[in-house]
DNA sequence: TATTCGATGTGCT
DNA sequence: GCACATCGAATAC
């Protein structure tokens, strides 16, 4: 049975460190979403990590603008970005200010609400085909431009970890869906968890990581 | 089971 | 004008 007090908010330290190991930190902790209606709760098991200048495939390699602006504030807060006339993805902002990174979550495992989430996606033929893509998972927490540039310290969207720590595997490889530096092993997940992107890429993990 | 493709609209060149 | 950190239906095998 799902209860909040086992788990610790995450806070703004947590956030401002190195960008891959956030990402990989990331993994195994809980994302939380409070609204009127209830609580939306999932456990996140695939992240990517986007590096500022040194990746080409960052929204902010190039420089800042309007759009990627939340990705050079300093660590803990959203940036979330509309995709493909449908879309949108939601990231975790990392690093001090001026640095523009983020780490997108790719997958989360329905905890809590699990029922909302399903009334969010509309039609659904698994259970797993419920969060296990980046759209996916905003669409099941009603995540669009409204959440941008949110603070995770705050009450409405934040993070939190259990108070048991669980040992985890996770599996390393390339990210999804980019061009531009797509050979970078910067995309992280559970391993062997059926709420990750089902992608070919899956076959190909580079290492893996006990963390 | 694997691969292709259309929908969709915003931001950037 | 075109590319895009996607999804899901349709098509091919």
């Amino acid at each position: 049975m799902f209860n909040e007090s086992d788990y610790i908010k995450l806070n703004k330290s947590f956030y401002s460190r190195d960008t891959v190991t956030v990402a990989k930190e990331l993994l195994g902790k809980y994302i939380f979403k409070k609204s009127g209606k209830g609580h939306l709760v999932a456990k996140i098991v695939e992240t990517e990590a986007y590096l500022g200048d040194e990746d080409p495939a960052c929204h902010a390699f190039r420089k800042i603008t309007k759009r990627n602006e939340p990705m050079f504030e300093d660590g803990g807060i959203t940036y979330v970005y509309f995709i493909y006339g449908n879309y949108y993805c939601f990231n975790v902002v990392t690093e001090k200010q001026g640095i523009g990174s983020a780490v997108l979550i790719r997958g989360v495992e329905p905890v809590s609400g699990i029922q909302s989430m399903r009334k969010n996606r509309g039609v659904i033929h698994k259970d797993c085909d419920l969060t296990n893509g980046p759209s996916k998972f905003c669409l099941a927490f009603n995540i669009d431009k409204k959440d941008n540039r949110e603070y995770l310290t705050k009450e409405r969207i934040f993070i939190s970890k259990p108070k048991k720590k669980k040992s985890i595997i996770i599996s390393v490889a390339k990210r999804i869906g980019i061009k531009e530096g797509a050979d970078l092993p910067y995309r992280y997940f559970m391993k062997d968890n059926p709420y990750v992107t089902k992608h070919k890429l899956n076959k190909e993990i580079l290492t893996e990581i006990k963390l």
